[in-house]
DNA sequence: CCCTGTTGACTGATTGATCAGTTTGCTAGC
DNA sequence: GCTAGCAAACTGATCAATCAGTCAACAGGG
């Protein structure tokens, strides 16, 4: 109303910034403040709808500070989805490092699935991110995004090569199966997000495996 | 250089305009000839990098055309998928009324599994589609998608609950099997369109089947 | 001669990226 | 301890480019 902007000149009028990080650990942990407010914002508005804005507001941090810890939006995104990928390939190593296949053999197959299951169940996110946003970007981002999906295939094919080796499951091209694993795990998780059919991770990630392992004719 | 440009208030120049669509024929000629062109470049570019003008010049028409034919840049993207996902259902449900189970009791199933994947091997632009673009829009697509794949998933679901009735396969969620077969077929042939690991539509159709119907486990 | 399909210049809004300037907090010198 | 000086973190206005969508003018068929 009244309140008649006073000289634009006066420019800078910082209300009032964050603490600014001057140590290494404060720096990195500043980054890791951005890309987490940025996994926010591209789970919900998706990769395209969210700009460098939405994420500066989220982090807390002016438009501009975002470019200094990122050379750019695409950048950023690739920062955030090899972070994710990689947090999410320790999650299940160590899952099947504390499952000795001394139980059942397929015991450590059945925990890296429920594994995966339930981290994906306690970060909704992290499903939105590398299952619908990792494709809105074009060729540039397919060889990264390839990449990282290799690496948790190129896991799954040990295990599975190493279960051939011991007779434990069928002779068949063990990329091929590992691929199939990947994808239905990948795909049904992410189907979770929208349908709520009331399974539980735990419930979903069994009969996952038990299609793989048993099939559909009866024995 | 000296080349000056003349007065620009000569607006309008139509160099040479396409023979016009009248009859409704024509006109829905002209529909389809759009959603081709637009196939063509949003596959090649994915949606986001896809402009009315790259549609328009693929579909050599003038950019304002489009805007006669399509209400906006996502109603075309819809009308495209909508078109092509039914093409799919269609092309694949006549497979399956040709194959008579008499032969044997998978032999329907594997029909179908391999007609996607022949279907999908000979229009990798349809996979792109289906599978990486349509996940490129908002929340505001991810109904109408839903939808589709929804349909591809209740069709499946027919097949397994009838083959469930006749005790062929293991009793199981017959709407969760169903996603699992979409989610199998689907990841697959987009994962084919990245690697190309030298295995034919018909070898890949034949794992995908006798991997969901004899599972890993030996028999 | 009128209706309607067609044209493409134009607009308005958005947004990634830049950059000149401001502030902060460390430290050298007193 | 205290301050001046400085480097770098931080800010946000601004720029430049892009692009979906509009519209007024045009032309060909009936």
């Amino acid at each position: 109303m009244a309140g008649a902007p006073l000289v634009p000149t006066k420019t800078s009028h910082p209300a009032r910034a964050v603490r600014r990080a001057v140590s290494d650990t404060e720096k990195q942990g500043r980054r890791t403040d951005i890309l987490a407010a940025a996994k926010k914002v591209f789970a919900r508005k998706g990769y395209h709808a969210t700009t460098i804005a939405d994420i500066a507001k989220a982090a807390k941090l002016s438009y501009g500070s975002i470019y200094w810890y990122f050379d750019s939006k695409e950048a950023l995104f690739h920062a955030l989805v090899e972070a994710e990928g990689q947090a999410l390939r320790d999650h299940v190593t160590e899952a099947l490092l504390v499952t000795p296949a001394r139980v059942s053999p397929d015991a450590p197959f059945r925990a890296a699935v429920r594994t995966t299951f339930e981290f994906f169940e306690s970060d909704r996110a992290l499903v939105k991110l590398l299952f619908r946003d990792s494709y809105a970007l074009g060729d540039r981002f397919e060889r990264h995004l390839f990449g990282i999906f290799e690496a948790f295939i190129g896991d799954i094919e040990v295990i599975v090569a190493d279960a051939q080796r011991r007779g434990l499951i069928v002779e068949a091209p063990p990329r091929m199966v590992a691929c199939s694993v990947a994808a239905l795990v990948g795909q049904i998780a992410h189907r979770r997000l929208v349908t709520d059919d009331g399974l539980s991770a735990e419930v979903t990630a069994d009969f996952v495996v038990s299609l793989l392992l048993n099939g559909l004719l009866p024995r």
